[in-house]
DNA sequence: AATAGCAGTTACCTAAAGGTAACCAGTAAA
DNA sequence: TTTACTGGTTACCTTTAGGTAACTGCTATT
């Protein structure tokens, strides 16, 4: 072999592969924004979002508490008033969301200079 | 730190997007990391990836293509010889590629030492 | 002559993601 | 009393992603 080395390209793959299996799709991450940003309750993190449904950010609301980079609590007040709060968990995702911004941004600039 | 804004949270928010419009599914980063790693042949990127088919791989590809973080490269000779190879652009995805690494490492890290 | 490698394409199908709209119970404001 | 807000759920449907397997023309190897 030249120069590439198969070993290294799977140990190099594989990390991504993980991460992936957890904060991939179209609205994780925005949801983790949304909720580090301040947004707290339901109906707030789903104005926040533009194009979310109830549906859909129920569904990620839960796979990211199971995840543990949220939490969900439940005040039994009447009526009931339910909280989403990043766990701790979640700022470890930091270098990854700038890492995003910063290319997104980037790319944004790209695309429009042409 | 964290504020309750508005703004604040969109101007966060559409950068994600944008970049995850770009390369996000299960096998964008992977292909660009097995041709960042020197694999330049179909057959040879196809192996390197586990699990991907030639289908999905070949347009994953032509995705990439487009937005200019590979090239594809066609010698004439017979039989067709067909390479492809990273474009500078693609090297501006190191900080995302990395962080998601990391973040990979320690997420599998975490899940098995429990 | 048969087999295998190359770089894909095609047809067919399933599973997952996502959208639409209606609906629930409880509360509070108009 | 009607309206609207809360935190979702449900049923139904479409779209997208992805998997399976066969097949192409061409060449080189066995």
């Amino acid at each position: 072999m030249i120069k590439h080395n198969h070993t290294e390209c799977r140990s190099a793959m594989m990390p991504v592969r993980d991460a992936l299996d957890v904060i991939s799709g179209k609205w994780k991450l925005q949801i983790i924004i949304s909720i580090q940003s301040g947004n707290k309750r339901f109906r707030e993190i789903e104005r926040s979002i533009p194009k979310i449904t109830s549906k859909v950010l129920a569904k990620e609301l839960k796979d990211l508490e199971e995840h543990q980079l949220i939490k969900r609590t439940v005040y039994d007040e009447s009526p009931v008033l339910v909280e989403y709060t990043p766990m701790p968990y979640a700022e470890t995702l930091q270098d990854v969301i700038i890492a995003l911004q910063k290319w997104g941004l980037n790319h944004r600039k790209k695309i429009l200079g042409k």
